[in-house]
DNA sequence: TTTGATATTGATATTCATTATCATTTGTTA
DNA sequence: TAACAAATGATAATGAATATCAATATCAAA
């Protein structure tokens, strides 16, 4: 998908309507900064209007995905987590094991590194993922 | 685990005991080199010995992450493979977003900066993924 | 407005990998 | 060999992700 800058012009672009629940949905969702399991977004919408449904929370992720507005992180445990992306932004994680504190970082000498390679093994990057564990300085023993 | 080179070593270390399955499941998995997920190894594992149980294959492949003698892959699509590992060697993953390839790669500098970056976010270092996806020379279109 | 085609919703069912349970069998030590 | 702790394998439970479907909502056209 190419990105356009708002949900509202991914529906219009894809002929999908505009509703409530996904404006509900969508909009927390972007206004607060965290890495969401749909699990937990749809607890903190039910804040905001108590009928929405968890089917309609994760479609609605699986949307802003799509849309480019959001991205899957898989760290160890096995649940996604949704977090929003900022125009031309990107960032890998750091994550504590103990704490489960989700730290971002970026690095263009390993973005770079990345990129040659992948050249050296005849790939076409398109994606990429990661992700350093350890603990953070309230967890070091 | 600190890891003792052989998972005979790990189960007297364990006060685990050695059986038939486990050295079947054991010496059939670190002669292939492969990314297995439980499923393939388990099949594979049936012409060996049609009598071992799907339980055992997972958790004999557990048993082999604990030793350090194999780790666990989570590539996009949630299905975990397990791989062997070499003493004292250390890879990351270049994966084929079509037909699914595994490549592996080295890279010091990547892993140097990688410990730059936990350092400057005052992390202690225990673990990391870094996975490439992309598209092999043979899937590119 | 009203209509009607089509998309969406939300409750629920399904899928599927992973993990737990437990009666039975096996390995190890004395 | 006996004792007993651990392992096995069939099966059940778990839980996240996804599919289903009747009821409802959206929206462009009339
Ligand atoms: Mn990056
Ligand atoms: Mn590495
Ligand atoms: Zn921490
Ligand atoms: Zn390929």
């Amino acid at each position: 998908m190419s990105s356009p800058k708002t949900f509202q012009g991914y529906l219009q672009d894809k002929g999908l309507k505009s509703t409530h629940q996904r404006d509900d949905i969508v909009s927390y969702f972007l206004q607060k900064s965290k890495h969401f399991t749909v699990k937990e977004l749809y607890r903190e919408v039910q804040n905001i209007d108590p009928k929405i449904g968890y089917a309609t929370v994760h479609r609605t992720l699986k949307l802003l995905v799509d849309a480019g507005l959001a991205t899957e992180c898989r760290f160890s445990g096995g649940i996604t987590r949704f977090e929003s992306v900022k125009e031309g932004e990107h960032h890998d994680h750091l994550v504590c094991l103990k704490c489960g504190k989700i730290i971002e970082f970026e690095n263009d000498k390993i973005e770079q590194l990345q990129i040659k390679v992948a050249k050296e093994h005849n790939f076409t990057l398109a994606d990429h993922k990661c992700v350093l564990y350890g603990y953070c300085s309230g967890c070091r023993e």
